[in-house]
DNA sequence: TTGTAGGCGTTATCAG
DNA sequence: CTGATAACGCCTACAA
């Protein structure tokens, strides 16, 4: 107890001493779990500011309550490029609220493949959400599996008893091809998201198609083709704006060859598609129609609605935050199927006759 | 001991002793702060897995150590809305980075007013990052002082001894306002940022700018005013194409009243002014210049390259990193100025003769 | 190399 | 309403 003493930081049994009371005592004033007399209170307020205590260490009080609030969200790839992507951020957006009354925060994770001392699986969570399972992803899944923690997966196969947050991806591409065919088009070409981690750009070959590990782009497709079974598509590296504007010129260049409407999984390739067909001289939808996924609202395409398949990004999030919830009371978590919803805009009409 | 008792999660106590080693020993096993010798480890690694242990619990691990491995964000405002700004997204890039020996997660936190119970006050982090203080952030900081852990402050003012991470708003903007004084523009019209969280749109009167608490919007314009002292400046809502869009129809939609260069204080925002001036028949730059601010790559501006200034936005996030590892590390943390370039595009030129 | 012991700062429980 | 006490699960001198 001697004043050479590193200042150590007051602890609560510094200020409960400081007080003249136990310090238990001194624990409840500042949680407020049960009622403690007025005046005490303020004794024990007056010691804790004069010691300069800021109120309990979280760290210690997590390790006795089990809890950090602190939950963790995995994202596939580089954290900036989930960010990018609209649709991952309403996502957050929904988790935030789904887990409000957790009032927990939020920890941001890469699925770093793996070795030991990663923050996945030493971070101080009480639960994790994976969004985007596939390829690497299923390693992660095993070292987040092995803490016992409560695990969401959104979008994602995630095996065995873990719930899933999913989309009937499959069904909306096939509603949005078949708003096209019902308008007359026969001629579409489909442009996809990336379909594995090297984000190759490129025509979809049925062997890139096997080897593909991005579940919501193979859904999608498949829904498409159940439609237009024969309907070319070139995969897209990322779901940008100009990259979509890469390759609808790509689609778009040789007006001989030169698709009707063009389907893109995603609202920002499609605002792309519409770029490159503006640029080409080409009117929207007189002259090609273009279609989208996501619903989101995209920056940078003003003066067109783009027809699309509305989804329920915030709800996805919100559903996750919501299981996540559940389980961390002690409930067993459900998985939760979402569905979109065609929104006709005025980025499709009937092809012009030829 | 009995069987019946709720099926604890096992310890590592519980690993040591079904291994037949000293509590210690197992620890040692899994920090590898020690050589233990291979048979040892085995046995204790085989005990674990018969047992389900699956690590350290990092929440004890953290509370014994006095580290949690967490690095908190506050962000001002809805997170979607910061993750909306590609400079934000390229910071927490180079915070990544910045943080990269710690191997720290990122803890995405709202700068919440204020409240007891707020994760700003309980969160288990080891340091804090703000990011662009002002207003409300104020209060933010008073909490986050309180807790006597490292702090740095990126675009703002945290007072006393906070390490700050700032821009030359001020001169960079004067070099692009320099730059089209010099191409022989005398009639300038200025898109500033928003100037407080009301983020409403309008005139930038001398009194709103009085009241106005966004530092980075303010510094610009000073900048700008530098060499163009009468320009007449419009606060944008927010930086979006789309609001670009909506201040430059504002701006241009008059041919008498039109000025012969827009100056935007973000790129996004010179992205929608050239989209309207677009819109409206004009060519940029051709009829009008168009500059803006941070050197991002604006998705969907792909056929012109913009004048602009480019800011080491991952260079700030990378600085801040380093400085809260630096403290962490005993050692004092230091400021940095950080300065920017401007870089001259295809959207700005002579003004034509009339 | 392995074992022992003490404490990191809280909070839950239970008695007064 | 207040107080004593025992964990929470781990780590790290220090001793053997």
């Amino acid at each position: 107890m001697s004043s050479r003493e590193t200042p150590r930081r007051a602890t609560i049994a510094d200020v409960a001493r400081h007080a003249g009371v136990a310090t238990s005592t001194a624990s409840v004033v500042f949680s407020g779990k049960a009622k403690v007399a007025a005046a005490t209170r303020e004794r024990v307020l007056a010691a804790a500011t004069e010691l300069g205590y800021a109120g309990p260490d979280p760290r210690a009080a997590s390790l006795r309550r089990g809890r950090s609030g602190i939950v963790a969200v995995v994202l596939e790839g580089e954290l900036r490029a989930a960010f990018l992507d609209p649709v991952t951020t309403a996502m957050m957006d929904g988790l935030t609220e789904g887990l409000a009354d957790l009032s927990a925060g939020i920890l941001l994770l890469r699925d770093e493949p793996g070795d030991e001392g990663s923050a996945l699986a030493n971070a101080p969570v009480d639960a994790f959400v994976l969004i985007g399972c596939s390829g690497r992803m299923r390693d992660s899944l095993e070292v987040v599996r092995g803490r016992g923690l409560p695990v969401v997966v959104i979008e994602g196969d995630a095996g065995e008893g873990i719930p899933r947050i999913t989309l009937d991806n499959t069904a909306a591409s096939a509603d949005i091809a078949r708003h096209l065919h019902d308008l007359g088009h026969r001629d579409v070409a489909i442009v996809t998201l990336h379909l594995n981690s090297d984000r190759e750009r490129g025509v979809v070959t049925p062997e890139r198609l096997a080897a593909a590990t991005v579940d919501v782009a193979v859904d999608r497709l498949a829904g498409l083709r159940q439609v237009f079974p024969d309907a070319p598509a070139i995969s897209a590296s990322g779901s940008l704006i100009d990259e979509g504007a890469r390759v609808g010129r790509m689609l778009l260049a040789d007006a001989a060859t030169r698709p009707t409407a063009v389907i893109a999984q995603s609202d920002l390739l499609a605002a792309g598609v519409v770029r490159a067909a503006e640029e080409l001289g080409l009117r929207v939808p007189g002259d090609l129609s273009v279609a989208g996924f996501d619903g989101i609202a995209v920056d940078g395409l003003s003066h067109l609605t783009l027809t699309t398949s509305v989804q329920p990004a915030v709800d996805k999030g919100r559903a996750a935050g919501e299981q996540v919830a559940r389980m961390l009371h002690g409930e067993p978590g459900t998985s939760q199927h979402l569905t979109c919803r065609l929104r006709v805009g005025t980025t499709t009409a009937a092809p012009a006759v030829r």
